[in-house]
DNA sequence: TTGTATGCGTTATCAG
DNA sequence: CTGATAACGCATACAA
């Protein structure tokens, strides 16, 4: 196994190139401020001995990580993929880094995690939606830890918010749904309990319903777990209703693309005979057929002006702004006419 | 903005408390090193003074970090996701925190990253498949830090690695493609450039074709990178050929969701005048219509094995094992005999 | 059982 | 331009 030498230090490199280990931190942080030959010398050391500055003892000294952190609900599918990707990029073009952990949906976990990555020494934080007991925002204001929440719009809450309505996204779906004749409709939304987005896109469906004149309490309304067989199951359980829906507005793309399974599977056609809708316009909208008529959210934009926002908040030049990203209708064909009785 | 009051320290606590910041420190880490009536009050300040420990303090002092590092190519499809969501449940479950990293297929991005996750610490890192600059590995052992490959096997490389056999289940797949009668085959791979699993896949094909009295050379091969968007541009190339390929295999289920859709484009029907394979059965595997028949990979398996294993090497437990994990054919109807000429 | 004292690897302040 | 040196917050060997 060799003799367990441990990797150099600063100091290190301070003797190798004959400077003190100030010199050499400043030849590392602000080469302006140290001559030519000297930096020279020293850099050539960094190089020879392959040092890499301890992490740990940067943040303990300059008391900053240039780590952001993000917790989103899971990993296990693409909603947050696309947008956290570009969150990332972002970040890392600012010379920021980027530390994900994901919650599995649970405010217990999440709570948990919020404390590593303050613990961590986080310089900033993305949370998803608003939902979460008051102490947890307390606890990151008393640690100064600027946060930012993400794929939620409300400018009145704090902390402030880059991402959309979701209640009037979905709403402007419902309204469409509704223009083409649905009047028995059904939805399978994700769990509402702790998901602000999901309790707004239910929202979106029922106001647009009263607005129409439709009972809101008509609504065939299921809640499960985002998973495409939950999806399915559910649709299986709207078919057997009495009216049968004639239109199934699922709360994501996930759960439209287990409902368009099943329905092959049970024979029914989609339009034709039962209209289903999506929400996000991940990939898996545009594949499945018939492809899903969905509201496209522009998750790049999101993340990219997420982190934007949130840096500018780390770095003192902003109190925290909310911004809304425009989501728009895609039109694919999953949403027809219903039948004739 | 009230006074910039910062976060309470073990010294707080201690204070607070009547004790010395020892004692508080045993009270969190060996409780039953202090007797019962102080470590109530201990904990009781702890919790009213909304104390969390100084991650970054922890590792220096203890050199220990309890994080384990992964480096993943993208975060931007699911071909990692669910793998990844199990190993970092493992992980938890045994008290280790991970963070993860994306280097978008770029080998420099990936150095850069490895840097920082050892900088931070990391008592041991995940990377993907064996492919990279000796160099690395030698950045790696010299600062003692526990390296496991995953999504690939082959117990003759290092580091070990928890994974399936790339070659030989691309070479099972095609092994069925050809006792199906097709004759003429076409793939479309991710780059292969840097990625083993991709050049393995490869491999695998034309291994079976020459076994099985094929011209190897006659393989139509197109090198893309892993989006739908690209997999449907090669379909398109791939079917202009002639003899056009009566079999389209491809690098994995992403790239063949791409195919089928621009087949369902060109009104060509799967697998009635063309197949299309998959590999990985991601979810998208299911809800493609033809459902694909692709290679199954047991990515919760290998993530929860690879988390024991690399959990077992830093802990000493272990030198560091490689385990192979079997995958196995999905039949799903997306491949099936080649139209009669 | 508890307290004291030291070191971990940097950064930053202040002299030189 | 460079060098001492004091923090930073915690764990731990050693003493009491």
């Amino acid at each position: 196994m060799g003799k367990t030498r441990s990797a150099p230090t600063l100091n290190d490199v301070a003797k190798a190139s004959g400077v003190s280990t100030a010199t050499v931190s400043r030849c590392l942080n602000s080469p302006e401020r140290v001559i030519e030959t000297t930096r020279k010398r020293v850099l050539q050391a960094v190089k020879t001995l392959g040092y890499t500055p301890n992490f740990a003892a940067q943040v303990m000294a300059a008391n900053r990580s240039f780590t952001i952190g993000a917790i989103i609900p899971t990993m296990d599918n693409a909603i947050f993929a696309r947008g956290l990707q570009e969150f990332q990029d972002q970040l890392r073009e600012s010379g920021y880094t980027l530390l994900v952990s994901s919650s599995a949906y649970d405010p217990e976990v999440e709570r948990e995690q919020i404390r590593t990555l303050v613990a961590r020494g986080a310089d900033g934080l993305l949370l998803i939606g608003h939902a979460r007991d008051a102490d947890v925002y307390a606890y990151l204001e008393r640690h100064q830890v600027p946060s930012l929440v993400a794929w939620s719009y409300d400018p009145h809450m704090h902390p402030p918010s880059v991402g959309f309505g979701n209640a009037a996204a979905m709403g402007e779906l419902a309204q469409s749904v509704i223009s083409a004749g649905h009047r028995h409709i059904a939805m399978i939304s994700g769990n509402t309990q702790g998901n602000d987005r999901a309790q707004a896109r239910v929202e979106g469906v029922l106001r647009a319903m009263d607005e129409n004149g439709l009972d809101a309490n008509s609504l065939a309304l299921i809640e499960t777990t985002y998973e495409i067989e939950k999806g399915a199951e559910a649709f299986d359980q709207l078919m057997s209703l009495s009216p049968r829906p004639t239109v199934v507005m699922c709360g994501n793309d996930v759960l439209a693309a287990g409902a368009l399974r099943q329905a092959d599977l049970m024979g029914i056609s989609v339009p034709e005979q039962v209209s289903v809708t999506g929400f996000d316009d991940i990939e898996l909208a545009e594949v499945v057929s018939p492809a899903l008529t969905t509201v496209h959210v522009p998750h790049r934009e999101m993340g990219r002006k997420a982190a934007r926002e949130l840096i500018a908040m780390v770095e003192g030049k902003s109190e925290g702004r909310s911004i809304c990203i425009d989501t728009r209708l895609v039109n694919r064909g999953s949403l027809a006419k219903p039948p004739r009785q």
